[in-house]
DNA sequence: TATCTGACTTCCGTATACTTATGTCAGCTA
DNA sequence: TAGCTGACATAAGTATACGGAAGTCAGATA
């Protein structure tokens, strides 16, 4: 019914002189570093507290190449880190860890998770997201540096100059 | 440095016992709808206020079958809806507006043009997002039902009961 | 009636994200 | 030193997401 629009604002050059998409949008940036099932998964077990091989390969249900693909790929990326462990009796082997680049894709996956569960789901959530100090349910919200709720139709879009 | 995670509850069964992942995850279910790099720069341009099918050719950069397939898709899944429109001089034609469902991915998009500015640009944002109001600059945060901002470190996953 | 135009569709060909099956390799244990 | 195990790598086949080129089709105009 509604129709969720970003407003341009008086400093925007019209939409058809913007420079190419493909390049300068960070939406599709972003997809191109993590636009692959696999890839959100094994994210999804990261925020879950996954590190280990084994753990991704058990939980995602991802095959054994696709997972060790992934891993390298997001390591090489900067999303994951390696470090080492050492179980007894066992040698060192590594395992994957979350970056500060990695983990503050938290609330892209939180916002896809609450809005699958609002409409893909008959019966309402499968998986609730609830706050550890109160337990009210986390959801992904939209807000200003000055700390206003920002409604999807008091989004303006502007460009900022750069010298490149 | 810092590994955000999602920290499991008391009321949570342990990982291994959940359901079949591919099924009951909200995140990959919401990738089954979205999850094409057409069908993310076909609502980007929805969301920038594109409405007619050469205006999303023109924008995305996408070949006409690739926007036609999606179009057609995102319109079966209830993310977009035709309407006819006409100009002067022409045959009524359809054009295409975000229903809620598509609009509530807002978030998402924003999160992820948030993300890609922050961490694969070099020099700073290329595409602000602003707040109408007071022109501060957007981001998507999470929070609860309670009005807390939550940080990555206090959430919780409980997994809610089902009759199915 | 013939032409034109916007909105698609159809038909290829290609790239790549997956799968399964199998091989490899380090290093700890027996 | 021989075997075992976890963490991968390699090979081959399949599915699909694209792009390019060309065709279709409704309906307004000439």
């Amino acid at each position: 019914m509604s129709a969720s629009s970003i407003h341009m604002t008086g400093k925007l050059a019209p939409r058809a002189d913007w420079p190419a998409p493909g390049d300068h949008c960070p939406i599709a940036r972003t997809f191109e570093v993590i636009g692959t099932k696999s890839a959100f998964v094994i994210l999804r077990e990261a925020f879950y507290g996954a590190s280990r091989y084994e753990e991704f390969v058990a939980h995602t249900g991802l095959s054994e190449p696709a997972v060790a693909a992934r891993l390298r790929e997001l390591s090489a990326e900067g999303l994951l880190e390696k470090f080492p462990y050492r179980e007894p009796g066992q040698r060192a082997r590594s395992a994957y860890r979350l970056t500060d680049k990695g983990g503050e894709l938290l609330p892209v996956l939180v916002a896809m998770m609450r809005w699958g569960d609002r409409w893909l789901f008959e019966n309402g959530a499968r998986v609730e997201v609830a706050h550890s100090g109160c337990g009210s349910p986390v959801h992904a919200v939209l807000q200003c540096d000055t700390g206003h709720q920002v409604a999807p139709d008091e989004l303006d879009l502007v460009q900022s100059q750069r010298r490149d």
